[in-house]
RNA sequence: GCGCCCAUAGCUCAAUUGGAUAGAGCGUCUGACUACGGAUCAGAAGGUUGAGGGUUCGACUCCUUCUGGGCGCGCCA
């Protein structure tokens, strides 16, 4: 447990024994103690509200309760320097700082693993996400999902949760049909033919490439043949191509799978007709008018869903059931699911086939990314893969860069809906806020080596020397990144690791604008801030990693 | 028509999940090293949190009605 856990342990502690002694009220009947974090200063290190929670159990005033539990709150035990009653009934605490030095040891001593929490408790959870079809290039809306998906898993895995990272394969149904025809189509153009695409064809360049590449390396070879065997090919072909294009982009985007599942391995193992055997075991489904229907209502679905339609196909939904299923059967205890918002709708059927399978609805819990608007002269670009006209994240990787995106993805919650300025992105790329966060990592190490060439390191260090004021809210910063950590897994809002870090960089750069930390007049001062420059370098590295940014020892800026 | 999401500074977004004076970036304006990197810093201006009603000590946050926008609503995937 990190010092700053401990004293805040330690002071909800005291204010419970307060309580009690004060005769308020008995142990169990004290609710939980929010120490808060008050924006202003004025307000102290922490404050509480458990004086207006407890009025209606003790009936008394607020204020009144407040100041019983002040006085009888053993401030030298919690650290406490000066407590004030303020508002309504606020309590507010000016802590002694000085246990914050302590901080520095531990940051250098944990190095990489400074921040790691263990709310998780090795808890067993799948996120799956990405999961586009294989049938064109990943676009933005897939890039926020992966950003967002990636930095999720990198934030549970700190936060103590047994994670991995799946991406769903749909490589069985009807949409690779139509990526055979749209190949097929091209092709056949390549070789100067006559030849309509299909209805629902992609009309992405990736296809036309796939033709002019076929017609190329085979000639006409495939023209010559029974179209079922044509198609075949073109099928496995072109899942073959799409796919090793997207596992290439993602590791691009510094986005690692633990898993890629194939649908077609779950009838390749009978697992769609095992699943709904089991659906039938638990008499979850029934006929009607020639098809096979979950009894989804019972979960609160709008309607009944059909698993096998009146021609003996299955459904979209069917296999996606034995998915979830067989993710539950590895002994996954959470799912969650990215999806896109265009997917929302699904979200009750998906939701009651896990409750008929006999689990808990919290079992799946779907997060979902809002869309990406691309917006370009200032006009709104309509994206459609189905057109080809979307940005991909690869052109995008190649305009902007890894960093930037990444970053800037995960500064909004994914709830919001956002808009992307394809201008700002390309021409102000430099104002992009993730520079500042690299820039104050990239002085600290700048700092660190002059230091260095000087034959000034920090051993021996005495932190009890930081005593200014940026000094101290540096070290508050530090220790608040355990927390952090928890309350990004814990809300699933990566976004918050984000902040954190650009807030830490606001500190930094402003500390070394007011502050010179090389003094050579003054060693020991010197090998102080020394150290503490390392703990901040640590911390900025640590949390740039879950977010999926390289922290950079030097920056290069592009000559115009 | 029904369902989900959203509406906060000129623009793009936050807000410790019900807390005190709603904060950042960009943009605008004023300042700052012959100094460890100026991709920086110090400061200013900018708000009836879409509108109305309700809940309570206290509302951007919860409930309700409305307005505007996005996305869904198939025996497609």
């Amino acid at each position: 447990m990190n010092v700053v856990a401990q004293v805040e342990a330690q002071i909800k502690e005291e204010i419970k024994q307060a309580l009690v002694k004060a005769n308020l009220a008995k142990e169990e009947e004290i609710p939980d103690i929010i120490l808060e974090k008050p924006k202003v200063k004025a307000h102290g290190d922490y404050a509480t509200n458990i004086a207006m929670q407890m009025a209606r159990v003790a009936k008394q005033a607020p204020r009144k309760i407040a100041e019983e539990i002040v006085q009888h709150l053993d401030t030298g035990k919690a650290m406490i320097e000066k407590i004030d009653i303020a508002g309504p009934g606020f309590i507010n605490l000016f802590l002694d700082n000085g246990y914050l030095t302590k901080l520095i040891e531990q940051i250098l001593a944990e190095k990489e693993t400074y921040g790691r929490v263990n709310t998780g408790k090795g808890h067993k959870v799948l996120v799956e996400f990405v999961s586009a079809n294989p049938t064109g290039d990943l676009h933005v809306g897939h890039a926020r999902g992966a950003a967002y998906g990636d930095a999720l898993c990198n934030i549970l895995d700190a936060a103590g949760y047994d994670v991995s990272r799946e991406y769903y394969i749909n490589d069985a149904g009807n949409q690779i049909h139509n990526l055979a025809l749209s190949i097929e189509a091209r092709y056949m153009q390549a070789l100067g033919k006559e030849w309509d695409m299909p209805e629902d064809g992609y009309h992405g360049q990736d296809i036309i490439e796939i033709g002019k590449e076929l017609a190329v390396k085979d000639g006409d070879k495939w023209v010559h043949v029974p179209e079922e065997e044509r198609i075949a090919y073109f099928r496995e072909y072109g899942l073959k191509v799409e796919l090793e294009k997207i596992k290439q982009d993602l590791a691009n985007f510094d986005v690692h799978f633990d898993n890629w599942f194939s649908e077609t391995s779950l009838y390749e193992t009978n697992k769609v007709e095992a699943t709904l055997e089991k659906l039938q075991e638990k008499e979850m489904i029934y006929e009607k008018d020639g098809a096979t229907w979950l009894k989804s209502t019972k979960f609160g679905d709008d309607k009944d869903r059909v698993v096998i339609k009146n021609d003996g196909t299955y459904t979209y939904l069917t296999p996606d059931i034995a998915y979830h299923l067989n993710k539950l059967e590895r002994g996954f205890e959470t799912l969650i699911n990215i999806w896109g918002a265009d997917h929302h709708g699904y979200i009750p059927r998906m939701k009651a086939a896990i409750q008929a399978l006999g689990y808990a609805p919290e079992t799946l819990e779907v997060e979902v990314i809002q869309m990406v608007n691309l917006i370009e002269d200032g006009e709104k670009v309509k994206m459609s893969k189905r057109t080809g006209r979307a940005l991909t994240l690869r052109q995008l990787m190649e305009e902007v860069g890894k960093d930037a995106m990444r970053y800037f993805f995960n500064t909004r919650s994914c709830d919001s809906h956002l808009d992307f300025d394809l201008d700002l992105a390309r021409t102000q790329s430099n104002e992009n806020p993730v520079y500042y966060v690299q820039y104050a990592h990239a002085r600290i190490c700048t700092m660190l080596e002059q230091a260095a060439e000087k034959g000034i390191d920090f051993s021996g260090f005495d932190s009890s020397l930081l005593k200014n004021e940026k000094e101290i809210d540096l070290l508050k910063q530090l220790g608040d990144f355990p927390k952090t950590i928890a309350d990004a897994a814990e809300k699933r809002a990566p976004h918050l690791v984000t902040q954190y870090v650009f807030d830490l960089s606001a500190l930094l750069h402003s500390y070394y604008n007011a502050e010179k930390v090389i003094k050579e007049d003054n060693l020991d001062l010197t090998k102080a801030r020394l150290a503490l420059m390392a703990a901040v370098k640590i911390t900025i590295a640590n949390a740039l990693k879950l977010i999926g940014v390289h922290a950079p020892q030097k920056m290069y800026r592009d000559e115009e």
